[in-house]
DNA sequence: ATACGTGCAAAGCGTTTGCATTTCT
DNA sequence: AGAAATGCAAACGCTTTGCACGTAT
């Protein structure tokens, strides 16, 4: 899955106009974060993707990871991943899409679904809430965290 | 909104239950950490609970807060909520609600919608993931935050 | 030329772990 | 008595910040 070639084209020009319109520098950092985040099909902490930037950035400081990251989630051109754990995970897909959430490792898998895309979503106008976006979350255990608990339960027997 | 008083009762009996089927000790730092949270109507932080607790046990460490959150969850007494922030949440609420999330500050709020409990979930069992539950999110900007924004904009001008 | 971004190092938080001691069953 | 939990302190990992230097517009 993750994003296509032409959808990665795409956001990258995209990325570049935003930052025309906004005056904000281009940097080549800025740049191959973002392509870094693209080039993924999973859900990378701010460490994932600084160890794959790192192939063609030598001297990337983690600071610099973690600023733009964040820049990049303003412009709109990656988002962040809701997760049940405590570290910060960036996805590179930023249309409607679902998630299988794994509450024993956290991991996250995506779904497609056209039934839940079609969701037609309460008024949250009352909360003074503005939404933007939005996210199924099927919750459980996946496959690897199940095959794990059925080998624990053998050993106990 | 949070949990009625007879929710909150049956919940602490059912832990109780819980920890004798399981022959686990049912601590009073279990007990109260359990209590803390299910006071609670937002979504709680391990530092938020501790600080609550710490009321009715002065000497309660930090470890064993963060210790047994993880053993509750797993219980099943109380749940952790996904989020796209660096801080593991919990919640009170193990039943079938919905989220709003803000993408600005991290916060959650709850909200209820028939339409959304409602939702008919796709088959996972290719993936082998077995789901447990399920949350709808509404991700975008809170109040709080919207304010914030248009005070930026004004000074900005 | 100026504003903004970068790298580095240190600080800041939240979470986890090892170990001696206490508590529950 | 024995297994498990607690408290403490240190370690750990992720994220943020201050500052000197470099770079994009």
């Amino acid at each position: 899955m993750g994003i296509g070639a032409r959808e990665r084209r795409d956001r990258l020009e995209r990325f570049e106009e935003l930052c025309r319109e906004a005056g904000v520098p281009c940097t080549i950092q800025r740049r191959a974060l973002l392509e870094a985040v693209l080039d993924r099909e999973d859900h990378p902490t701010a460490h994932q993707v600084l160890e794959a930037v790192r192939a063609r950035i030598r001297g990337i400081s983690r600071a610099t990871v973690h600023r733009n990251l964040e820049t990049l989630v303003e412009m709109g051109v990656i988002t962040k991943t809701c997760h049940p754990g405590g570290v910060i995970r960036y996805d590179a897909r930023i249309d409607i899409h679902h998630h299988l959430v794994c509450l024993r490792c956290n991991s996250i898998a995506d779904i497609d679904d056209e039934n839940l895309d079609s969701l037609e979503l309460p008024d949250t106008s009352a909360f003074g809430f503005k939404v933007s976006d939005f996210r199924v979350q099927l919750r459980g255990v996946c496959r690897e965290c199940r095959r794990k608990d059925s080998k624990k339960r053998n050993r106990s027997k």
